[in-house]
DNA sequence: AAAGCTTTCAACCGCTCGGTT
DNA sequence: GAACCGAGCGGTTGAAAGCTT
């Protein structure tokens, strides 16, 4: 279980893409579409394997993709968005239109989680550095009201940091998150599996 | 100028999930 | 229901770039 049958294949290249490969994914699902991810290469004349190949796609060739640096809002989405979702990044690169995953995920482990440190705030739980030192066991039963607490304390810096306008922005957006749906206890379900990813 | 250290980011790995047989 | 397979996800790694001494 959870092998994949490309793993097997030999002479498959590893690493960094070069141009020539890059141009010939490009023009393979351009033409075709990507289809079966696993024939993909074989079609493309690729020896890559076709996760290999979907990755490249995703995350560098796909042609709506903004790349480039980060907005401030774009930071400050990702930031409370992480509040809700925990590291949920592909669920948080849905709201980011032209960002992948990969990138949001390299962008908070390099630069956001840092950023929230400096702000004093804990970059797991979102609360205040010093209340997360204290209070180890908090009652799992307030998890959803302190996870909206800590949305409006984050806001509150914000606004402190940022344009008025922004911020404006900013304080709207709570509520078309609560509105698209998110349920707060997804917080749980991620943390379990990060359990479950550390026992492996 | 160069060596060492830090940061960034592309890509890989291992795993889970959902569909199919 | 079990086994298989492909797609997708999140964590991790390692090379390259940037920075500091």
């Amino acid at each position: 279980m959870g092998r994949h049958s490309c793993c097997y294949k030999q002479k498959l290249r590893k690493g960094l893409w070069s141009p020539e490969e890059d141009e010939k994914l490009l023009r393979h699902i351009t033409k075709y579409g990507h289809g079966c991810w696993s024939s993909v290469p074989k079609q493309a004349g690729l020896q890559r394997c076709g996760k290999s190949c979907r990755l490249r796609w995703i995350n560098y060739l796909r042609p709506d993709l903004k790349r480039g640096t980060f907005s401030q809002e774009e930071e400050n989405l990702i930031i409370e968005l992480h509040a809700v979702l925990g590291n949920r990044w592909s669920q948080i690169a849905a709201q980011l239109p032209g960002r992948t995953d990969n990138e949001i995920k390299n962008l908070w482990n390099s630069c956001l989680k840092k950023k929230l440190r400096q702000r004093g705030i804990d970059p797991v739980t979102h609360k205040p550095i010093s209340e997360v030192e204290n209070v180890e066991d908090i009652d799992t039963s307030a998890k959803s009201r302190d996870k909206m607490s800590v949305l409006s304390n984050e806001l509150d810096l914000l606004k402190a940091e940022n344009s008025n306008q922004e911020a404006t922005l900013l304080e709207q957006r709570p509520s078309s998150i609560a509105s698209q749906g998110y349920p707060l206890e997804v917080q749980g379900s991620s943390s379990s599996k990060i359990t479950n990813n550390n026992n492996s």
